[in-house]
RNA sequence: ACGGGCAUGGUGCAAUGGUAGCAUACGGGUCUCCAAAACCUUUGAUCUGGGUUCGAAUCCUAGUGCCCGUG
């Protein structure tokens, strides 16, 4: 153990969708009797039930999750959002444990916690929705000039054709006056309790198999009806999500049930492949099967000595 | 069986007789704040045989397969 860390452990379990993540953790949470931090950028929605596959009431009730359900479609939840409410929830947990579990797919929120975030400034909710609202009636040109205007480093070097990212850069210039750039320094906190990192990978065609058999099993437990009850906020980046865009499309008509499904397994497995190509490249990550509890205890044991 | 139509990457489509493109999937990747989002990128095709032509996905012909109509 590092000594200059003091002797709590967060213990992360990232990997793709549907490797069984949930399961896993539970499983670690159990043994070390301690709580889970889910690090799900949909699941913390209460709104959001099948479709992201939220650990069923059994599993919530042998252990205490945190950031699932908690939050509600309308609200913003950032990676930075979530670093915050995480770093504060291990902290209240490390009182009682030494070690936390924290579950999940989204990398972004996962190394937001590890590492943290630059510090920026919080954008006024005019400016993003200025920028929201042109770029919706004028397009990504708009958004290209705007930022050509405005960010001139940031044309050259940055992502312009992604329209997501012109938006970030183009609303921290205009709120701060100063490119995204320069705060960008990608400096990274280290933390003053140890971090160990599980990843869970099967090979592509079981999860491939998995995948498919959870989404008939959503659709099996009602997703059709939670979809349809969420149609009138469809337009909320929140269910700008796998399982439900295709289900909007169903019910207006664009496209049919059977091809939605098909939709939704495709775009399932590009997700996972998408977590696959972000957690390989973390080095510190130690893969293991989903079925490898004992040889994951003796991981953590090793690193906990 | 007869008449008509069609045949192009895995799939769906495009291409006056003159460089075979597009979408999507698959493969690879990026990502410091809407990230289950968004974006970048490699590969891959003219049903088969013959003919016309300087040149054929395109025109002619035979075959094969599929679709529609009639029986």
């Amino acid at each position: 153990m590092n000594p200059e860390k003091n002797n709590k452990t967060v213990i992360i379990v990232c990997g793709p969708t549907a490797v069984g993540k949930t399961a896993l953790a539970i499983a670690l949470a159990k043994h070390f009797s301690t709580e889970i931090i889910s690090a799900d950028s949909r699941q913390c929605f209460k709104e959001m039930n099948i479709g992201v596959a939220r650990p069923s009431p059994r599993e919530l009730q042998e252990i205490p999750h945190h950031f699932i359900a908690t939050h509600s479609i309308q609200d913003e939840v950032t990676a930075s959002s979530f670093e915050h409410y995480t770093l504060k929830k291990a902290e209240e947990l490390f009182i009682h444990h030494d070690n936390v579990v924290i579950s999940g797919g989204t990398g972004l929120y996962i190394k937001a916690f590890c590492e943290g975030l630059d510090y920026i400034p919080e954008i006024p909710d005019a400016i993003r929705r200025e920028i929201n609202c042109n770029y919706e009636k004028e397009g990504l040109v708009w958004l290209q000039d705007e930022i050509k205007k405005n960010d001139p480093p940031y044309y050259s070097t940055g992502e312009v054709q992604n329209p997501y990212r012109l938006m970030r850069a183009l609303e921290v210039v205009l709120a701060t006056g100063k490119s995204i750039y320069e705060f960008q320094k990608g400096g990274k906190i280290i933390r003053d309790f140890n971090i160990i990192k599980i990843g869970i990978e099967l090979p592509k065609d079981e999860l491939r198999d998995r995948i498919n058999l959870r989404v008939d099993q959503m659709l099996q437990s009602g997703l059709l009806e939670e979809v349809k009850s969420l149609l009138p906020h469809k337009h909320l980046i929140a269910l700008q999500t796998v399982g439900y865009a295709e289900l909007f499309e169903m019910f207006e008509q664009k496209i049919s049930l059977s091809a939605a499904v098909d939709e939704i397994k495709i775009h399932t497995r590009q997700y996972a492949k998408r977590q696959m190509t972000w957690f390989k490249k973390d080095k510190e990550v130690r893969w293991f099967p989903p079925s490898g509890l004992r040889d994951i205890l003796s991981c953590i044991g090793n690193e906990l000595q």
